[in-house]
DNA sequence: CAGTTTATGATACAGATGTATCACGTAGGA
DNA sequence: TCCTACGTGATACATCTGTATCATAAACTG
């Protein structure tokens, strides 16, 4: 992961990830049996790290949980702030990009993004029938919406175009605007 | 472009493009003296397509040429659509990932993305002079929030998420929003 | 204690990779 | 006609790659 996001993904090799780590290749091979295993590992690793920071931002939201509090707990988490998001979503762009040229990678990350997708879907469409959302929204089409401007700007900050503070302010912006600002109600 | 698209740019080798191309070895490394400023070429040629896609898009907007037509033109030329314009984008993302680790090319994607964003605020702007877009927008808020929508659809096109109808029709409504609907002004 | 798991070390090997070199042909312009 | 540029072919070379195979030792577990 410290490789992916320092040299870029191509120079992991078994013998460069042996070294970055400090132990013998011999070992490496030990636990990931083949390459193939050692990408999937790194992968499923980045997946639990996301997770772990999502739910730790949408804990630190405090009381009470709405559903409007939680989407923003949840998808803010998901902006590179500090040097260590910044490397997990760096080495995670990386391995994204791979999977888009193998089919079977890419079906498991497809159903990944439309859990993900449904699950967005859903909170908003418990926010809007709590009135924190407008009536005339769709909430599928405002999940597709608000996910896509979180990729995008994710990609922005690993880019340096933003810092993390400023894609936040714009995520917050955007969620705003689809739920009427942080303390105010939409009919 | 197409072994990057088809099979990823790491099996991009000197060798498999002149396969490719249909030409010798040598050739390639007559005309692309190393492997990096083959890549270089890539991503020029890359940009060249984009933009080309681009001009043509917004050609085809037809009269008049409002600010609000223009930026529909611009922008939803850069969703994937057809299997051509899908090739390009999945090529370029996988340049882009390359870049974020190689500082000196992160630079030169920088300074574009910057100018892309001055230029879509600039046309945000224009049109909130004439009226079709709210007062109280700031330009270049929209403008960044729009830009990392746009990358964030063409991210989950290429993943197979939306296909580029799909995802046109959310960037549409987006603009719609922003705009106040492809043919009415607000206020 | 015996046996299994976890770890290291030193190599080995076939294949791919970027790059370089030498020779050869073909065309176009001075 | 001579010369320069364009293009091809065959091949060489050092290096890196993933993977495999020896033997060996420490640590844990029953």
């Amino acid at each position: 992961m410290r490789i992916a996001a320092s040299r870029g993904l191509h120079a992991a090799s078994m013998r460069e990830v042996a070294a970055e780590a400090g132990v013998s290749l011999r070992l490496v091979q030990y636990y990931f049996h083949t390459k193939e295993e050692l990408l999937k590992g790194v992968l499923a690793h980045l997946g639990r790290q996301i997770t772990e920071r999502v739910t730790r931002s949408v804990a630190a939201m405090g009381e009470p949980m709405t559903p409007r509090t939680f989407l923003y707990g949840a998808l803010t988490a998901l902006i590179p702030t500090d040097d260590q998001s910044r490397r997990i979503m760096l080495a995670y762009q990386a391995h994204y990009t791979l999977t888009l040229t193998e089919p079977e990678l890419a079906a498991e990350g497809l159903t990944y993004a439309n859990g993900l997708l449904d699950f967005v879907a859903g909170h908003i469409r418990q926010a809007q029938e709590a009135g924190e959302v407008a009536a005339d929204e769709d909430p599928r089409q405002a999940a597709a919406i608000t996910l896509a401007l979180v990729t995008g700007l994710q990609s922005s900050v690993l880019a340096g175009q933003y810092d993390g503070r400023t894609a936040t302010e714009l995520l917050t912006s955007h969620l705003d605007r689809l739920m009427g600002g942080p303390g105010q109600q939409v009919i």
